[in-house]
DNA sequence: TATTGTATGTTGAATATTCAACAACAGCAA
DNA sequence: TTGCTGTTGTTGAATATTCAACATACAATA
């Protein structure tokens, strides 16, 4: 545990906290972590949503999954980003989703009500944790009407295009890595694995990008 | 002004606010209100978001314009809710949206900054507000992470009857009314809005829905 | 009630996506 | 190297959406 300390530095939930504090502090939320094996569920659909999770290592999808058993990916979370904090905060009584471990991933929790409450011994923390909190909600809210920009494009070439041109904007490089095989993110983009796989080799041929792989170039 | 307050009481941003504390706190928030025409922009795309809108009366509409004209609606407002506070927390450079009156409107606004920032002066408010924005947050994204479960669906009618039973579901009843046409409901969903009207004739047809202009039955 | 403007319904042709199936390819382990 | 497994590329047929155009219905108001 004590190795992901710097993880936990990194962790927008717990910016502006001296890290010689972060035991006390974990210990006041009563944090706790485990390990998951790929593949496995961290929450489930339908669980009653209280914890927040922090990516300590590995990475995890959110997604969900319809009754035809079409999968959707709403969210790809790498080391040191927070996942499940908007349903714990909203009070909900059921996730509408899952949280899936995409590779072995190590994850902390922490008890959202925890955070929310100033606790009666005179812990300091609190303001703080509260104001990363609120930011970390907020940035969740325009990346997820960015991501609605993805969406709502009407072709499959448009979706595409509109989401490598941002992930390339967001990375602040024309060559990047994005975090999905392409029937991932095609599950991202709501569209046909075989009808991204035929606009992105389209879009080779014209010469507007090139890729490998899950590496990307933008020409 | 004054005659809003009962709108304010009922607003989730003044959440657990004694309504006689109001018009001191307002005050501390350096707010101010102003009438906008049907159509006209209470934000535009590009602006610095820095205001927190409150809808006194009206409606106003969350959109987004694509280089062709494809207008999406990401969110319509009523009295007594917040918009513009996801990108002002989130500190934002430009505002990917636009916020345009849906009806005649007047709006409240209040800075971020200072909901945020604990004044000076020993005003007690700003503890609860902060609460209050977080809270708003977290169901704001969950709100979007159901919109985006309709928009993911693979066909129009699919979509069409995922945005009516969920609707129905938070309204807790099998009648209700949206707050849009059909052209604007398609706008929301992300389809053609010839599509759209053939979709809903057929499950009308079917026995599914009925419905006339905006309201809808579920049978 | 007649008029006008807007919203909705419908259609057919053009286009795009989905679906299923298989081929080609890459990475990994034996 | 070989075989295994999973990812990507490609195809054709079935299906669905978009687009443009027009008909109809509705609501406001002169």
């Amino acid at each position: 545990m004590d190795a992901y300390i710097s993880v936990l530095e990194n962790c927008p939930l717990f910016a502006g906290i001296d890290p010689s504090e972060l035991p006390a502090l974990l210990k006041c939320l009563s944090a706790n972590w485990r390990k998951y094996p790929k593949g496995s569920f961290i929450f489930s659909e339908e669980d009653k949503p209280e914890l927040v999770g922090v990516v300590l290592s590995g990475a995890v999808y959110v997604m969900h999954e319809d009754y035809y058993g079409n999968r959707t990916i709403l969210d790809h979370v790498d080391p040191g980003d927070v996942f499940g904090e908007s349903f714990a905060c909203a009070d909900v009584d059921r996730l509408p989703v899952s949280v899936v471990a995409a590779t072995q991933a190590e994850i902390l929790f922490t008890d959202c009500k925890r955070i929310l409450t100033t606790c009666s011994s005179a812990c300091g923390f609190h303001a703080g944790l509260i104001k990363n909190l609120t930011r970390i909600l907020a940035e969740k809210n325009v990346a997820l009407t960015q991501k609605m920009q993805h969406i709502t494009q009407r072709s499959t070439r448009e979706k595409a295009l509109s989401y490598l041109s941002e992930t390339a904007k967001l990375m602040g490089t024309s060559t990047f890595v994005i975090p999905f095989t392409q029937q991932e993110m095609a599950d991202y983009l709501a569209v046909e694995r075989s009808g991204l796989s035929t606009e992105l080799s389209r879009l080779r041929k014209e010469g507007v990008i090139r890729y490998r792989g899950s590496h990307f170039e933008i020409l």
